[in-house]
DNA sequence: TCGCTCCATAGCTATAGGTTTATCCATAGC
DNA sequence: GCTATGGATAAACCTATAGCTATGGAGCGA
C-alpha cells in the first residue's frame, strides 16, 4: 500500500520539483511556459515534474487556449502535517508516560 | 547549497528509513537487532538507513557495550514545519491580497 | 584465549527516476 | 489552409541509491 504522506515525501524530495511548487505557492497561477523560464531545466522536464505534483494532489492545473495554468493547492499538505503531528504525539505521549512514572517514583 | 528542507525530504521519501523513525517515534529507544526484527530488510540496510536518519539529525545513537541504541530527535522536524508554515503563509497573503481587492471593488 | 554476538563497512548489482533531444498534438494567427 | 507556438509524450541515457552478501572489528562469555 503507498499512503498519502509516501507519496508526499516523494514528491516533494526533487529540488527541482519543490521550488516549482515553491514559486506556485509564492506567485500563484502560472503557465508552463513562466515556470520553464527560470527554472534552470527544459521544458519537457518542467512538463513531466508538473504531472507529478499534479497526481500528488499538489498542483490543480487550468487549461485557456494552447496554454496551461498551474497553481498550488495547499490543502494536499495536510497529511504532512498530520504525519508530524501524530510523531509529535507518540513524542509527547512518552514524555508524559516518563513525567508520570518520576512523578510516582517521587512519591 | 543543500537546504535543511532537501536534507529532510530525501531522508523521509524512503519508506524503509520513515518506517525506521516512526517505530523510534512510537516505541521509543531501541537496537540495531530489535529494529531489523520488523523491518524487512537485512541487519546491513538497517544500519545503513540508521545512518543517514543520524545525519540528518533525526535519530541519536547511544552506544552501550556492544549494542547501539537509537533514538529519534523530533526537533529535526522543525524545518519542515517552517516549510510547510512558509507555503500556507505565502497562500494566506495572496488570500488576503485577493479579499483585500474584493472589499475595495466592493466600495 | 577462543569463540560468539552485535553492529558497521565494503563491494556489488539492479532498479528507479531525473534530464535531454526529438516528435506529436492542439490552438492561434495570417 | 499554412505556419508558428505552447505544451505533452516517447525514447534513450545516466546517475543515484536501495538492496544483497561477505567481511571486519569490537565487546562479552567460557
Amino acid at each position: 500500500m503507498s499512503t498519502a504522506q509516501d507519496m508526499l515525501f516523494r514528491t516533494l524530495a526533487d529540488p527541482t520539483r519543490r521550488a516549482l511548487f515553491e514559486r506556485l505557492c509564492r506567485e500563484g497561477e502560472k503557465t508552463v511556459g513562466a515556470l520553464t523560464e527560470r527554472a534552470g531545466v527544459s521544458q519537457p522536464v518542467v512538463s513531466k515534474h508538473l504531472g507529478i505534483l499534479k497526481q500528488a494532489g499538489l498542483v490543480r492545473d487550468r487549461h485557456e487556449g494552447r496554454q496551461t495554468h498551474y497553481s498550488a493547492q495547499l490543502g494536499a499538505l495536510a497529511p504532512l502535517v498530520d504525519w508530524t503531528s501524530e510523531m509529535a504525539g507518540f513524542w509527547q505521549s512518552r514524555f508524559d508516560a516518563l513525567e508520570n512514572l518520576l512523578k510516582r517514583m517521587d512519591q
